[in-house]
DNA sequence: ACCTGAACACCGTTCAAGT
DNA sequence: ACCTGAACACCGTTCAAGT
């Protein structure tokens, strides 16, 4: 680990403020208001020195993108490392997405941004392998959740299953549902007030179609959600609850 | 039904004519490759004339995803008419999204789009409402058949449950495992090769949850797939299979 | 009444000129 | 070696002038 020069360090700086500014934008006036004009007019740098640091807008984006990446996936990690039964840590990682979304507001839209075709294919590799390797420690995570309910007994494997596809099962719900959450525009009018707990009752349902014990009904996880939002995540609670009332 | 003017007629056609050609620009060279300018240009009209038609691109872009809604709610009614258990009719309704995201690819770009905050607010409260309704039917067709499962006695409501509640369920689900089958870069590596297959297996859990009869395990709902594909969406499917050969 | 295209403001990106 | 800002191409949108 070599310490870093000072010219090295100012460029580091730099960065992390380019971001900082991308990301203010991004919040107050949603994505149309995100240039490279604009931030490069708010550090008070010249457009040319923003091309040295982000080769195209698009780097700047995933560049965004993965730094929020590298949080939710610390959020994982505490979450599985909670200590209760296998279908609970399951539980905190659900948690830890909601509250992810909640503290992150913008991701959601850089994310779905930065999958568009015409926008991802402008990126670097590099960047691009980050964003990857992010997504597939995720999945590792809550994997190893599975593969431990499937070695202590909790849940047996259905032939033709891999613990993989449980995962993107309740990967591609959560992701779903926050994503019309945050979107959909006819979610009360279809008798939907609350979709977060209908989200709740629907990842219960789908681990209980894989047997997963203790069943849904065998077992109290309002209490272990309550629980966990107190324990492992209050700090991200609060700041949800304030960033809420804001 | 009064006959429209020939101006009125005109007027029409031109409407459709522009939005073909949105389409085209969209699929052929992506989000970034669909302007006004190149719209006018390949149409041969100058740019004030598409303002006459569309107040802005995002009202294209509304557009478009409207007529393509208009479509999916028609396989959506032809799904839920199948005439068999309540399950299978379930089933039809899943195949029918399935099918829909591979005859009308650019709409996934279309309706991500059309989401971010920044562009929606840009569109015409009656775009907006065609829209909405457009969701809300979806909706109402498949709540239809949970609440025909539940008359019929195949399923019965959880207290504290609505059939909207599953809706959301199997809405979120689909949409989530449909948008990152057709984004993700990493499903693959992570041992996801048949990312709908996988989607099948979670539907059908998920659905078990709720203890939908009969349940996946005392069913070859396999076999009510294919009668599906072969009887009442033959056409769809082999227009899919011709375009994923293309 | 309708259509046109010049004009304007803004944006992403490049690069010759400066330090 | 690094930074600057003028310059270019393109885009969304408007509107005075034309028919």
């Amino acid at each position: 680990m070599k310490t870093l020069s000072r010219k090295q360090r100012e460029v580091q700086e730099r960065e992390a403020r380019i971001l900082e500014v991308a990301q203010e934008l991004l919040v107050q006036h949603g994505y149309h208001g995100l240039s490279m004009d604009r931030i490069a007019e708010v550090l008070e740098y010249s457009k040319g020195t923003m091309y040295q640091h982000f080769s195209c807008k698009e780097e700047v984006l995933l560049a965004l993108a993965n730094q929020a990446l590298a949080v939710r996936l610390q959020m994982f990690r505490c979450a599985a490392a909670y200590r209760g039964r296998t279908r609970e840590r399951l539980i905190a990682t659900g948690l830890a997405s909601e509250l992810f979304v909640k503290l992150f507001p913008h991701h959601f839209t850089v994310e779905q941004v930065i999958r568009l075709p015409s926008v991802w294919e402008k990126t670097s590799p590099r960047r691009r392998d980050a964003m990857r390797a992010f997504e597939m420690q995720c999945i590792a995570v809550i994997g190893g959740i599975v593969r431990d309910a499937i070695a202590c007994g909790d849940m047996e494997l259905p032939t033709g299953t891999s613990p993989e596809h449980i995962v993107f099962g309740l990967w591609s719900m959560t992701f779903g549902a926050l994503s019309i959450a945050m979107t959909s525009v006819s979610l009360s009018d279809a008798g939907l007030q609350d979709p977060l707990a209908v989200l709740h009752e629907n990842q219960s349902r789908l681990v209980d179609g894989y047997g997963w014990r203790p069943l849904s009904h065998e077992y109290d996880y309002q209490a272990t959600a309550e629980k966990i939002l107190s324990t492992v995540f209050s700090a991200e609670s609060r700041a949800a609850a304030a960033r809420n009332r804001a």
